[in-house]
DNA sequence: ATGGCTGAGCTACTCAGA
């Protein structure tokens, strides 16, 4: 089964890319963060074209997540935070994987710049609850899956030049803190896991010419819980649909799982 | 190199992203 995680910014903005990338590509669910639409808006049909399902958490204008799928999804929550902005930054579900049973959670986390500002707070706070709820949620199920786009650049290999993100709210050593917190309560950063010393990104700025310089940052994830570490097929940066025409500023990232 | 693109909402321009 092929698991995909991606920031589109914007799925309307973006959807004749998106349905290329299934089509070249065919991942069973899509994760998908950034969506800028409202559930009523959400192209439900060009998925469902394709064969699959979307289960949407969207908002006007800003963040929003989907879980878009070939496999059935039970047990859909929006509910996972108490976010007192009302933002829509996670969905997470259920989905039966060879007899095991895997919360999918798909993550938008805020991105927290300028720094001097209430946005990293919230950053802060956002990332607290969450890390509250995976240690509840890790006592009663140990089979979980989160992936999505963490804004968080986990170590200094994970970006071109860390020297310019050490101070910013996607590199700050407090907020890479929070990464290493999560994944202590019992994940594995499935990328690193699997590429040790390997200098890959998921995400290019639209300024400057960063994709062609290859100025970029990993910041898009997937931790998966530590006994379904034997279950990975392998794990993978698909650059492809950033080399696109009108291209999301992130890239898929693809996880296959036994 | 802290905004030089891009998208939404809307229809001039702000807000947000990382």
């Amino acid at each position: 089964m092929k698991i995909i995680s991606w920031n589109v910014n914007s799925v309307r903005a973006r959807i004749d890319n998106i349905k290329e990338y299934i089509k070249d590509s065919s991942p069973d669910i899509l994760l998908l963060q950034e969506i800028k639409t409202q559930n009523e808006n959400f192209p439900i049909n060009d998925f469902e074209e394709l064969g699959y399902k979307s289960h949407v958490f969207g908002q006007k204008s800003y963040n929003g997540v989907a879980i878009v799928t070939k496999y059935e999804i039970n047990n859909l929550d929006t509910d996972l935070i108490k976010d007192k902005l009302k933002q829509s930054r996670v969905i997470s579900g259920e989905v039966k994987i060879n007899k095991k049973k895997i919360e999918l959670i798909n993550i938008y986390v805020p991105n927290g710049n300028p720094v001097d500002t209430e946005k990293y707070e919230y950053k802060k706070e956002w990332l607290k609850k969450f890390i509250n709820n995976i240690k509840k949620k890790i006592k009663k199920n140990s089979n979980i899956l989160i992936a999505g786009d963490f804004n968080i650049i986990p170590e200094e290999i994970d970006v071109h030049d860390f020297k310019r993100y050490e101070n910013d709210a996607l590199g700050r050593l407090e907020i890479r803190k929070k990464y290493r917190e999560l994944i202590n309560l019992g994940f594995k950063d499935v990328y690193r896991f699997k590429n040790k010393a390997k200098q890959e990104y998921t995400f290019w700025d639209y300024f400057a010419g960063s994709w062609q310089k290859n100025y970029g940052m990993r910041i898009d994830h997937f931790l998966l819980s530590n006994n379904l570490i034997e279950n990975i097929k392998s794990i993978k940066i698909n650059k492809k649909p950033r080399a696109k025409e009108k291209p999301s500023d992130h890239t898929p990232i693809e996880l296959e799982i036994i």
